[in-house]
DNA sequence: AACTGCGGGGTTT
DNA sequence: AAACCCCGCAGTT
């Protein structure tokens, strides 16, 4: 990725970690020579210098659930992290990935949205908050200053990334123009070449005809899992459109199948139900279909579910690494690979660090989230624990090694948007994987991606990710994705053979 | 209905 | 003093 970095001279993770700043400096550098592409999820003590113009930055996105919080700065916004809301049961989904939703912003929403049941065992919803930043939340830092946007993170992220807050915007309005689509005549079009899309699955990216389409989600598990799909067959229209509804109801609770990864084959090498019953994580009494289907009326989620469930197929990988990982218990390899990739990258750990030290996926502590802070961090994390200098100094020569360290956190947890997840699925399905490790929790790539060739090539090639910075559309915007580093190959490498040798076993 | 930013206010170190 | 958090308000989406 070298190259890449030069070519990508705006690169993201780069040039922001370079330069020596610090957000609450008095006067921020005039007139930067570079300007990063927006993160959308980022992790770690970085710091990104945006161009005023870049929208997303204008409007402190983040794919993490960040709200504001008051420092009593009106120059500088401080926001900080919710967490993720997950099943209390921790209950795994058809694909044996977790629910993973977005916690609401505001906290009237997110007290309603907490009292909510999961969707798919009907269990209480659960927020792990973060305490990726010395037990606290994670905090970014957003300053405009002249024809610059100034962000800085402090913290690791310990919890899976919820669900963005653009896949819950893209599936909402997706999910819209579905309903829409109800009312139309055309709705009855044949969907065949659709539905085979996505079973083909060959385009990976092409998920946005799904969540146009739900009842094609129901479709999709023709193709590997037909107990949960089946119900959505049946669906009269006006049914369909009610689950519809609903799911749209229930906003971004429910972290779309297919945002995450596209290839459900890929990580479903068993058969789901099978899978699902046989996981660790699985705490249901019953098989999903028979439960979920009988249930429809009882719980509006139900009908949703329903859908999820067909949709939750492609979901993730993720999930069933979790599982493997569940399985493994012990988890030899993992941790200290993860643990080693850590080592020497104490201001950067990257997601790698936060699923190591996940607690959150053993299904001996259901959801219960360690408030323990991640291995590398604390050190880190007593030093910065507020935007002073006095912790920027500690942090500074990890910056210096920003393209080693930063691109691998980023490019593996979060810079990327859909890229990552792209890649990382793409990988998975090259190495059959848990890329999951390094996509955590995010479910991200979703929508119709556009990707660039040479990711596709990645795909193949499997090293890079971070090479590709594929973007997505999401309507007139364009989501940039943080570009990989120089280095992060090498590290991303090195990070990686553990856990091949771990799947292979596993699997 | 939610999100977002602002700002008052309280607590802790 | 400097962090943190909570809460409410008001404008926007």
């Amino acid at each position: 990725m070298p190259a890449e970095a030069g070519q990508q001279a705006d690169g993201a993770c780069s040039h922001g970690m370079k330069l020596s700043w610090d957000i609450n400096d008095p006067q921020m550098p005039r007139e930067p020579d570079h300007f990063d592409r927006f993160c959308e999820w980022p992790d770690g003590y970085v710091r990104f210098i945006y161009r005023s113009g870049e929208k997303k930055a204008q409007r402190h996105l983040s794919g993490w659930a960040m709200r504001n919080t008051n420092n009593h700065n009106g120059h500088i916004l401080k926001k900080s992290c919710l967490g993720v809301v997950v099943c209390a049961r921790d209950c795994a989904l058809p694909d044996g990935s977790r629910l993973q939703l977005r916690p609401a912003i505001c906290d009237k929403a997110r007290l309603k949205q907490q009292k909510k049941a999961c969707p798919n065992c009907h269990a209480a919803l659960e927020l792990i908050p973060c305490r990726g930043h010395s037990g606290y939340p994670v905090t970014n830092f957003w300053r405009l200053d002249g024809n610059a946007i100034f962000f800085q993170a402090k913290g690791v992220h310990d919890h899976p990334r919820p669900e963005s807050k653009s896949e819950t915007e893209a599936r909402r309005s997706a999910i819209k123009r579905q309903m829409a689509s109800f009312y139309q005549p055309q709705k009855k079009r044949i969907r065949e070449p659709e539905a085979g899309e996505n079973q083909d699955n060959g385009g990976h990216f092409s998920n946005i005809p799904s969540l146009e389409n739900p009842e094609e989600f129901d479709i999709i598990p023709d193709t590997g899992f037909p107990v949960p799909g089946q119900p959505c067959f049946s669906f009269p229209n006006s049914d369909a459109y009610k689950a519809t509804c609903d799911l749209a109801a229930f906003q971004g609770d429910i972290v779309p199948p297919f945002q995450k990864y596209p290839n459900p084959r890929i990580f479903l090498p068993r058969p789901p139900c099978s899978y699902e019953l046989a996981g660790p994580g699985y705490t249901n009494s019953g098989p999903y279909y028979p439960t979920l289907y009988k249930d429809a009326s009882s719980i509006p989620d139900d009908t949703d579910w329903v859908h999820l469930n067909a949709l939750q197929y492609n979901i993730n990988s993720y999930g069933s690494f979790e599982r493997s990982f569940d399985f493994t218990s012990k988890q030899p390899g993992w941790k200290p690979a993860l643990g080693k990739a850590d080592l020497g990258e104490s201001t950067d750990h990257g997601q790698f660090q936060a699923v190591a030290a996940r607690p959150y996926y053993n299904p001996e502590l259901p959801c219960r989230y360690l408030t323990t802070a991640p291995p590398s961090a604390p050190a880190l994390q007593t030093v910065i624990t507020t935007t002073t200098k006095v912790s920027y100094q500690a942090y500074q020569p990890p910056a210096l090694k920003c393209c080693d360290n930063v691109r691998e956190v980023t490019s593996l947890s979060g810079c990327n948007y859909d890229s990552e997840n792209t890649q990382m699925s793409i990988y998975l399905e090259d190495l059959d994987l848990p890329a999951t490790v390094a996509m955590a929790a995010s479910p991200t790539a979703s929508l119709p991606l556009k990707i660039p060739g040479d990711c596709r090539t990645i795909r193949h090639t499997l090293p890079f990710p971070q090479d590709s910075a594929p973007s997505w559309t999401d309507g007139a915007e364009t989501w940039d994705v943080c570009p990989s580093g120089p280095g992060s190959t090498i590290g991303y490498s090195e990070r990686i053979s553990p856990f091949f040798s771990y799947d292979h076993e596993d699997f």
